[in-house]
DNA sequence: CTCGGAGTTGAAGCACACTTCAACTCAAGG
DNA sequence: CCTTGAGTTGAAGTGTGCTTCAACTCCGAG
């Protein structure tokens, strides 16, 4: 055991992600594998960085197909440094920080606005955020035209 | 116009919810409506605040299933007054508290994880939180088994 | 009364992120 | 060598949250 690679088992148990989503996720090009002659997938010890890199900003809320465009930022020719995921990290922890940031607020208007009964849709911060829906017609708008995946 | 009730375009334009999602909503038993006598729907004023729960519970990640469980704890009889709202803001309150948290630490571990290249799924705090998965096995494991939907 | 926009239904379709299945092959211990 | 658990594929299925469609009815201004 300790090989230089990995199996599809052995990398599913490592990372937690099942056979199954593994073989999604290289289908969608978010992961590669070597084949062994037998046709079966063997997997370099730096895949599970990247699966690691999924999973976690799946938490986030981020799709597939954005964290395969992230991913797409990494050097192909070379193993990625740790300078390289530091750069990917930092493009996520603004993203992380905005997140934080709308879900405080919303907590702050939930107290201001639920909590006080005035939820009415008629000049509610909740609803009325000011900003990029300020000039879609006359009617009261919901913050985010249309919820994305996220974890909980 | 400014009726005491509202037909579903109406309601649609003002919640910023498209009117086949509030008869979707409706299917679930998120929201009700009366019906004239030619069979269309009728929504009484307070299903605006509902509606409004209902989108804002979404940015949180919350499913339609559970959000219709609480909207059941609302008084069936009357109309919901500000405290039974309130109520049910307290309970969402604690659950962005906790999402807060868990998106808090996420992007600490990010910093200090990613951001030193030390994302190995060994000993990694992001992969080994110490808390509920700690005794599932020997190998490392992702934070969350599944991640639920939420919104962007 | 008539016309057209708004509303009604059930059924089907879509997007995402996977899982499950059937039928088959590979690989490694006894 | 043989068995058995692990791996392979493409296709189909699942759950959530809707949207779209066809075929039809309603309602209110003119």
């Amino acid at each position: 055991m300790h090989e230089a690679t990995l199996t599809i088992g052995q990398l599913a148990e490592r990372s937690g992600v099942a056979p199954s989503a593994l073989r999604y996720y290289e289908r969608l090009g978010l992961i590669r594998a070597e084949r062994t002659g037998g046709n079966q997938r063997r997997y370099a010890r730096t895949e599970l960085r990247r699966v690691a890199f999924i999973r976690i900003s799946q938490q986030v809320g981020v799709s597939l197909e954005e964290i395969r465009e992230a991913l797409d930022s990494l050097p192909s020719g070379r193993t990625p440094t740790p300078d390289d995921w530091a750069a990917l990290s930092r493009a996520w922890r603004s993203r992380l920080d905005e997140k934080i940031r709308l879900l405080g607020k919303l907590r702050d208007d939930l107290d201001g606005c639920i909590g006080c009964g005035c939820l009415s849709l008629q000049r509610c911060t909740l609803y009325n955020p000011g900003d990029a829906l300020a000039a879609e017609g006359s009617g009261a708008r919901l913050m985010l035209p249309r919820p994305a995946p996220d974890a909980a």
